[in-house]
DNA sequence: GCAAAGAGCAACTAAAGGGTTGCGTATAGG
DNA sequence: CCTATACGCAACCCTTTAGTTGCTCTTTGC
């Protein structure tokens, strides 16, 4: 069992990869599920080839991307467990929240 | 409307405020629904009172949270807003994602 | 067998981020 | 009043990050 410590860094660094409009678009073109080599990926950015590499690394060190070599090319493909993960600690947020004002709530109105 | 450029660029920038460790203990102290000042906010963080406000103003800038002036201390509340279109934008990706497998597993297995 | 395409690696630069210290200002309260 | 509390602002430092350039290496395909 990881520490609290360990998840919550984890966890930082996740958005932190998410919090790059790049980032965001690489992702985007891989949605439709075929893997895109970088060459691919690059396409339409107005980067280098290099540039775009160093976005998927981040994106790969984090695990929400995966590269498998196809002959000279490697290919990125995306996996989706973290951004599930992510995106359920976003919904905890938001229902802990909830469920505070409505506590708040009832408490003004003295129940 | 906004361009979409513009909406990618305003959504990495909410990722990229939750993308720091101190920021989320922040976010977690704050989901109680209690506003709470910047000096209580600083208890226990290991950091100075003008850090802790840097990483306040990170939060506000991108709209999870919002202060409101008290007398002498300004306290500090979270916005679920932001963090709600976040959520349900990474459920779309993850969601495209299992729609583009399925397209493509149907496409391998000739239908 | 050779040119072109696709990438990896390393060094470098400019800018952004996280953090601190120091100082000034307003409010709360004895 | 006068002191302690709660902040805001500005300067400064160090580290990380985004991006580029240049070179090398492998694979493709004619």
């Amino acid at each position: 069992m990881p520490s609290a410590a360990a998840v919550l860094r984890t966890r930082a660094s996740v958005f932190a990869a998410l919090g790059d409009e790049t980032r965001l678009g690489l992702l985007a073109k891989l949605t439709n599920g075929e893997p895109l080599s970088i060459a691919r990926l690059t396409e339409g950015t107005k980067l280098t080839r290099q540039a775009v590499t160093k976005h998927l690394r981040v994106l790969e060190d984090v695990g929400v991307v995966f590269s498998v070599k196809a002959g000279r090319e490697s290919r990125f493909a995306l996996d989706p467990r973290p951004i599930v993960s992510a995106q359920e600690y976003l919904e905890h947020v938001s229902r802990q929240w909830d469920i505070a004002l409505a506590r708040l709530k009832a408490l003004v109105e003295g129940t």
